[in-house]
DNA sequence: TAGATTGTTAATCGATTAACAATC
DNA sequence: TAGATTGTTAATCGATTAACAATC
């Protein structure tokens, strides 16, 4: 079996977001036809980059000189990425960060819908936020598993943040969104993605700190 | 000249501060000495990894069977960072995204401060959050010149970004670490970090669908 | 001592880039 | 036709892992 053929790289996973929102952005100008090389030179990549990465999602082939069909790469990424049967997922610890998530629009046009988020500041209990209710965190584990919601965001502080872990997996929750600066205990299978505001911070940093010592 | 003989690699710098993170913790825990081993347990990776991460921002020698003093590297880490002579920066788009920042705990031992906010929102202008001051938009350039800040935040929505981008450019920014939506034209030499949720998302998103469909 | 850990050099793996024939 | 773009295969580059001698 040749399964890794085919698998594509996870930097070319984490490109396709970028090209689905510039795809549709030149929908919206009303581009019908686009080319690869035209793709890298907006988005600062490399053409052969582009290329490549076009062709692990699209299945038809784009025609020489004209390139492919804008609708039809907008279609083929949301397919790959999973964007046309989305999935529910919940978000704990609605305080700035969890607030900002719940707003954020990039998440309209995506895989997830936020169905309910819980905190356990009695003040933000049954308030909502960008039309999301908030529900008190006791009801967490009995919540997930009624709404059979299977990824979890967490936005707690850190020292919440396992524990509020552990009542995610127990509500059958399998993915796991932290933005809490720890690595989470979790059984084997479920899957933790972590976000770390302070890895992309020091890349600017240190790019800022190399140019200017040049 | 071997100039890229020591050259970090991106990913090792991304994986930095979570040591850091990780270290200041078990210093609070009273831990003197650590093994690259021990260190790589906890975090989830594997130990020559950390091993070689660590070997590239030390320079005391570890000391075999017993590992590296906490303090030791904690020290070099935060040198190494730039955590010891912090840059200014401002933000702009004070939102719930840019709320979210003001208030990330994550900053206050990281090599950015952030002095002063913009919005355009009239209810927003001479408020403070988290005790950082929000100011009318209209004085981005000048201010930015007057405090000699080098470093721009991009928290507004997609339609302003470029502007605002432009503004601080003007201003004397150097370094932009944009959470729009959209590729930032700026003058050779800026340097642009695209804070991209929905990558992030993607791959989340992938692994579950991969282990749904095992 | 034995064994854990160190630091370094070599090998492998994964991702990007180069090269090139095919096509409209 | 000429030239831009396609898709694919080969080469290079970068990051991780393996191997191993040195050390406390």
């Amino acid at each position: 079996m040749n399964k890794d053929v085919d698998a594509i790289s996870m930097q070319t996973l984490k490109r396709l977001p970028v090209y689905l929102n510039y795809l549709e952005k030149e929908k919206l100008k009303g581009t019908i036809n686009i080319s690869t090389p035209k793709i890298a030179k907006d988005l600062g990549l490399t053409e052969i980059l582009v290329k490549k990465d076009i062709r692990y999602v699209t299945s038809k082939s784009g025609r020489p000189k004209i390139g492919h069909a804008v609708e039809d790469l907008i279609f083929d990424l949301k397919e790959y990425l999973g964007y046309n049967n989305c999935s529910r997922a919940v978000l704990v610890g609605a305080g700035q960060l969890g607030k900002a998530l719940l707003g954020y629009h990039g998440f309209n046009d995506s895989n997830i819908e936020i169905v309910v988020a819980f905190d356990n500041d009695p003040r933000l209990i049954d308030t909502e936020v960008s039309g999301i209710k908030i529900v008190d965190i006791q009801k967490l584990e009995n919540l997930c598993i009624r709404l059979n919601v299977h990824i979890g965001i967490i936005t707690t502080n850190e020292s919440s943040a396992q524990e509020v872990c552990d009542a995610l997996v127990k509500g059958g929750v399998q993915a796991i969104w932290n933005f809490a600066p720890l690595r989470l205990q979790v059984p084997e299978g479920v899957i933790v993605q972590n976000e770390n505001l302070a890895s992309s911070l020091a890349i600017l940093s240190k790019k800022l700190s190399d140019k200017i010592s040049k």
